[in-house]
DNA sequence: CGTCAGCGGGTTTTT
DNA sequence: CCCGCTGACG
């Protein structure tokens, strides 16, 4: 980035590093520099202890990175020693070891969001199935959502409770009440517990307060009040807190983050990062002219010593099918004449719907390389479906949860049919409804059927032949992999327990398309594979271990292919654009209700909108291209469009309009 | 018990 | 338009 180390400002953030060190860092403005010569100046000039610092991220990349480049300004051996990882993996750590003192135990299972909205579904259906009538569950999953994020242990009493309200607080109470019940901890609850056991548990908390001395927070834009408590209580006793982050980049508000907090921080030292290592000065005044409209903000300018560069093209295409025409042309353009890689190269825009035309019209693309035409340009989407998340791998997971979890009902629920064994879902019905009187772990009542206990025989009369006889298989199969999992390799466990069940079969049965069905299978293989290495890495880990960190992405190669490793063109939305930067950028759809989408147009969220364009606006290193359509397919009809209003907020004299086919 | 059609709903997504 | 879920049939 710079020939000879830091500039004046970056030095004063490496070198201030007692108190509370608020650390204003602009977009590109060398963030990451700056914490992990700090990290390095703490360990070789300061002679802190690797031991005694803690480094807090949002993204396992990040933390991954961060240690990486301490370890090429320090001996390896002690940047491999600093606490360096994302927050809810260093929740994870204490709560392994300490959950036990709130009333769970060590195994305890980690769902996700998909996990926990089944399980709501799940929970709200029984609790209407008096009513009859069923009205839409979208306001009470909102409502619950919201607090689950605050950290609220139950919904606020309002004066005039609608019907939404009164069922949203029964729900929750008795989510929180099933979450304790079948030992299971969401991503929230993470940060939620282990703050609670720190606030009843002065002893752990003292552990960790005295240990870490110098403590680091990464992307403080984007905490949320939780994150903010337990970093809080963890600096209580030596004060030294650094947060670093940019107020003009937090963009995930509706994920619970709270920008006034980077706002209102109270630090002792206040330093700020302007100059720009990045983009171009034509660039770099686009967004400040855009971002200078917010009024929530510390005022910032972003500046830098190279020369202007080029000016930002703007172009209206007549429809969507054009704007992709006009844009993948001026990218071929660019790639041929002017040698830039596909892989430097990015479509950006708000909505992942508007990615279709530009997919389409790339796989047709012809383009000229070494006197020849080639047909497609590679391109790769960023933001699609890890594999963790795919269906059948949330099938095993499940299963590695029932085993690990004996209370996990919601994991006992998804695969005591998968693969088919008769259990149906009126016969779990049944099940559910005689223990909503006796309220038994789902786990004991199966045990309890399939070995004839009479306690059980009413329930076992009401059920089929065939689900008894389902019930039974599943029981002792669960029974015998616990032995299994307990005592033999976990990779090789797996291995024979998806041949005792027969999973390719399972999906063979239930998927239609060869091609489906083979992908499936792949990654289901993959799956395994990823289990031989985590095992491999960490010998002493639990099954649960394996499956939590599936979720915390702490495995990374579990993830396909998320980097810029490859030279492919990279199409993704402003969000996961953050902290990405490209040669040349195509911010696309570029209209009124698209970016300030229509749901944002209060005021707060058309701040973190103008936040959303300034994030993209600054990717660009030296090309922007700016487009939009006339008519653009909305839910299937066409409408016309109107431009952004931010672009009215960049000076006119930084942009060239150009007419879309003058390519 | 499993399949298919009809419907409602549809930003963004670090962990 | 395209998806995922629900509920009525075979």
């Amino acid at each position: 980035m710079k020939a000879n180390g830091l500039n004046s400002a970056q030095l004063q953030a490496v070198h201030t590093t007692q108190g509370r060190v608020l650390i204003l860092a602009g977009a590109g403005s060398g963030k990451t520099s700056v914490l992990t010569h700090r990290m390095a100046y703490l360990l070789s000039e300061k002679q802190v202890s690797p031991q005694s610092i803690l480094g807090l991220t949002f993204t396992n990349k990040a933390a991954l990175e961060m240690r990486n480049r301490v370890a090429s300004l320090v001996d390896p051996k002690i940047a491999r020693q600093l606490t360096l990882c994302t927050f809810h993996s260093f929740c994870m750590q204490i709560l392994r070891k300490k959950i036990d003192c709130l009333g769970y135990t060590n195994d305890f299972s980690l769902y996700d969001e998909k996990d926990m909205k089944r399980l709501l579904n799940q929970m709200a259906r029984m609790m209407m199935d008096h009513e009859g009538e069923l009205p839409s569950l979208q306001p009470t999953f909102t409502k619950i959502a919201e607090a689950r994020m605050k950290g609220a242990s139950s919904l606020p009493k309002l004066e005039k409770p609608t019907w939404h309200d009164t069922f949203a607080a029964d729900l929750y109470s008795r989510l929180n009440q099933c979450m304790r019940a079948y030992n299971a901890v969401d991503f929230d609850s993470l940060l939620v517990l282990t703050v609670e056991l720190f606030e009843n548990h002065p002893d752990v908390l003292g552990f960790f307060q005295d240990r870490y001395e110098y403590i680091m927070i990464d992307e403080y834009q984007d905490t949320n009040p939780i994150q903010y408590r337990l970093a809080t209580l963890l600096a209580e006793k030596h004060n030294n807190l650094c947060v670093v982050g940019d107020d003009d980049q937090s963009i995930y508000g509706w994920r619970g983050a709270e920008i006034k907090q980077i706002l209102h921080f109270n630090s002792d030292h206040t330093i700020k990062l302007e100059q720009n290592y990045r983009s171009t000065p034509i660039i770099l005044q686009a967004a400040n002219a855009v971002i200078s409209h917010n009024k929530e903000r510390h005022p910032k300018e972003l500046w830098s010593n190279r020369s202007p560069g080029d000016l930002i093209e703007l172009f209206h295409a007549p429809s969507e099918l054009e704007e992709a025409e006009a844009v993948v042309q001026r990218i071929i353009k660019l790639h041929t004449e002017q040698q830039i890689p596909w892989k430097d190269i990015a479509i950006l825009y708000r909505s992942n719907l508007l990615s279709r035309a530009f997919e389409t019209y790339l796989l047709n693309a012809s383009w000229p390389n070494q006197g020849q035409w080639i047909r497609g340009i590679p391109y790769q989407i960023f933001g699609g479906t890890e594999l963790y998340e795919r269906s059948e791998i949330k099938d095993i997971m499940a299963y590695l949860r029932s085993i690990s979890n004996p209370c996990d009902d919601e994991a006992i629920l998804r695969i005591i049919n998968v693969p088919r064994r008769g259990v149906s879902e009126q016969a779990l019905d049944k099940i559910t409804a005689y223990n909503r009187t006796n309220k038994l772990p789902l786990w004991e009542l199966l045990k309890g059927l399939q070995k004839k206990d009479p306690a059980f025989t009413a329930l076992r009369d009401q059920l089929s032949e065939r689900a008894t006889k389902g019930i039974d298989t599943f029981t002792l199969l669960v029974d015998r992999y616990r032995q299994a999992f307990s005592h033999s390799p976990l990779h090789e466990t797996m291995l024979a327990l998806l041949q005792e069940i027969d999973y390719k079969k399972a999906i063979a049965e239930d998927v239609k398309s060869e091609k489906m069905r083979l992908f499936k299978w792949e990654n289901v293989e993959q799956y395994g594979d990823c289990l031989k290495r985590y095992e491999s890495e960490n010998p002493t880990c639990s099954l649960a271990d394996f499956v939590a960190d599936n979720l915390l992405g702490e495995n990374n190669w579990m993830h396909s292919n998320r980097d810029q490793c490859e030279n492919k063109l990279n199409l993704m939305t402003f969000h996961s654009a953050k902290g990405l930067e490209f040669t040349a950028c195509f911010l696309i759809g570029l209209e009124e209700t698209i970016i300030p989408h229509e749901k944002s147009l209060q005021e707060t969220g058309l701040e973190e909108e103008r936040r959303l364009m300034y994030v993209g606006i600054t990717r660009a290193k030296k090309h922007l291209t700016l487009s939009m359509a006339r008519k653009r397919l909305k839910m299937g009809k066409e409408s016309e469009t109107a431009p952004s209003r931010f672009l009215f907020e960049i000076p006119k004299d930084l942009i060239k309009v150009t007419s879309w086919k003058s390519y």
